[in-house]
RNA sequence: GGCCCCGUCGUCUAGCGGCCUAGGACGCUGGCCUCUCAAGCCAGUAGCGCCGGUUCGAAUCCGGUCGGGGCUACCA
């Protein structure tokens, strides 16, 4: 049996790094198991679901190299995968189970059901409706007859229970008492969740469902609707839920989780993918950098962890610094020019950009977020540099100004402008005044860069050139006095 | 309240009855390197929630307990 998975996001948000993880272990068991991996959107709350939220998760997904068989603008033998446009099918399959009485309608009043519940609950017992709150069946044909509108409800077998084996979780079972007769179909004849995703699954010959642990308790209803349609249920594998750093369910407390905002703020997708896959998967060694090829060679659904996960932003950053260091200084020079060009407000000129790919291997190695390398070239970049005034008021005292001067006067009778000639003008300079290399670099620092922290400086003022470096300098050494 | 899931360093995890003096990674601390910051290298820090039981032997199996989480809608 060939192996079919689907993701089926609800577009009533963005796509958050939750929502991307189980996409990624849906791709990879599919990719691990040369299955079919299938998008669908489970788009059944018109009140909610908006195209740009539809939007952003097909964007994030492309973007993660999630890429799907079957589904949503690709196609395939069961479209249309939105269940916007399934409707019909959902209300011809609510109708046969009434038929066969599997489901009912249902006019139970709302406040009565509301009051049932509590009792039950107050009780000690579990607030699942049993149905016992329907009126005679000559009343319900007289009012249906009427035009009343009325939910169906699927007719949950009592006594009785469900019980499936779940890939990560082992063995369950439930107790049919703790599942009430659930709305199939509302009042206004859209299907629920439940009724939609499960009719999709059956007619899309879904093989594994993977999903979260929030969906486990609803399985047994998944699997009775399966069953009444006749059809055998797939198998189930439930993932632990992504958690903040209190503990609590990953939200929007947490910060930005959507895997937008990871983009924007210039983390490299094959970063945020390798982190998301070791986070309650591990490949059983001691690896943590693993690549994608890697992943799908190893990946094994019965290996994913059973424990929530602590979204650690830390690690992530930490991996992405690993990734950026691996690329080549070209690649890494293209990668960061987005952020280049909005800090410019303009695309860089030819010059510009012979000296950021001379400059592209020491930032590098200093940047952690593709966003940050922008800062730490924009003084190559800019006519006139901001001193950072902590920066300023840190180094530019005591010796500063004879480390000034003398390297104004080592730098102007250079022949030749190389990271050598620099390197060793500036260190007789240093030599000349007796000044310590930090003591008598810093001022030079922040004179050209305009702070404390910088990409090395030899490389600096190698990549600035001459004319720039030395006015830089002369600059600092006036407004020293001043 | 009811049902369900989970419980190894602060965090992600390896561990599937003896190989565990519990391993790795992030973080943190210290050191080396060094023109700043990084990177790199070295060292250190820190954990089997608790109580019983099974066993010659338990992080590993069982029971209980405590703690965390999920579900409990005409949301998904």
């Amino acid at each position: 049996m060939t192996v079919r998975v689907r993701f089926a996001p609800s577009p009533t948000g963005y796509l958050h790094v939750g929502g991307a993880r189980t996409a990624l272990y849906n791709w990879l068991f599919a990719r691990s198991e040369g299955g079919t991996f299938l998008l669908r959107s489970d788009d059944t709350d018109a009140e909610r679901s908006t195209p740009e939220y539809a939007a952003d998760i097909l964007d994030g997904l492309r973007w993660l190299g999630l890429d799907w068989d079957e589904g949503i603008e690709v196609g395939g033998p069961h479209a249309p995968y939105r269940q916007s446009q399934r409707l019909e099918r959902y209300r011809e399959v609510a109708s046969e189970l009434v038929a066969a009485g599997r489901a009912y309608w249902s006019l139970a009043d709302p406040e009565a059901l509301e009051r049932w519940r509590k009792e039950a609950r107050d009780q000690g017992r579990a607030p699942a409706y049993d149905g016992s709150l329907e009126p005679p069946p000559e009343e319900v044909e007289r009012r249906l007859a009427a035009g009343e509108r009325a939910t169906v409800r699927f007719r949950v077998p009592r006594p009785g229970r469900t019980e499936f084996s779940d890939v990560v979780r082992g063995d369950m079972s439930f107790e049919h008492t703790q599942v009430e007769d659930f709305v199939i179909l509302r009042s206004n004849g859209t299907p629920t969740y439940h009724l939609a995703s499960t009719v999709d699954d059956v007619d899309f010959g879904i093989t594994h469902v993977i999903r979260g642990e929030d969906l486990l308790s609803s399985t047994p209803k998944h699997i009775l609707i399966t069953r009444a349609m006749g059809a055998e249920p797939p198998t189930y594998a439930h993932l632990s839920l992504l958690m903040g750093p209190d503990g609590k369910k990953l939200s929007k407390r947490h910060g930005d989780t959507a895997v937008a905002a990871f983009r924007a703020a210039g983390y490299l997708p094959e970063a945020l993918v390798n982190y998301l896959a070791l986070l309650g998967w591990s490949p059983g060694d001691e690896e943590t950098i693993v690549s994608r090829d890697e992943m799908i060679r190893r990946f094994d659904l019965a290996d994913v962890s059973r424990n929530p996960a602590i979204f650690d932003m830390d690690k992530l950053q930490w991996m992405n610094g690993v990734y950026i260091r691996a690329m080549t200084p070209d690649e890494f020079v293209d990668r960061i020019m987005p952020w280049i060009a909005e800090d410019l407000g303009r695309e860089p000129t030819a010059e510009e950009l012979r000296i950021l790919h001379e400059i592209a291997p020491h930032v590098q190695e200093r940047t952690k977020l593709l966003a940050e390398a922008a800062d730490q070239v924009r003084f190559l970049l800019v006519d006139e540099v901001v001193y950072d005034e902590r920066s300023w008021s840190k180094v530019m005292k005591g010796d500063a100004p004879r480390a000034l001067d003398g390297a104004i006067a080592a730098l102007s009778e250079l022949d030749e402008w190389t990271i050598e000639s620099i390197e060793s003008a500036l260190r007789g300079m240093l030599e000349r005044e007796g000044l310590s290399a930090r003591k008598g670099l810093q001022p030079i620092r922040v004179a050209v860069s305009g702070s404390t922290v910088s990409p090395p400086l030899f490389e600096s003022l190698a990549a600035l050139g001459r004319r720039r470096t030395l006015e830089r300098i002369r600059r600092a050494r006036d407004r020293l006095t001043a």
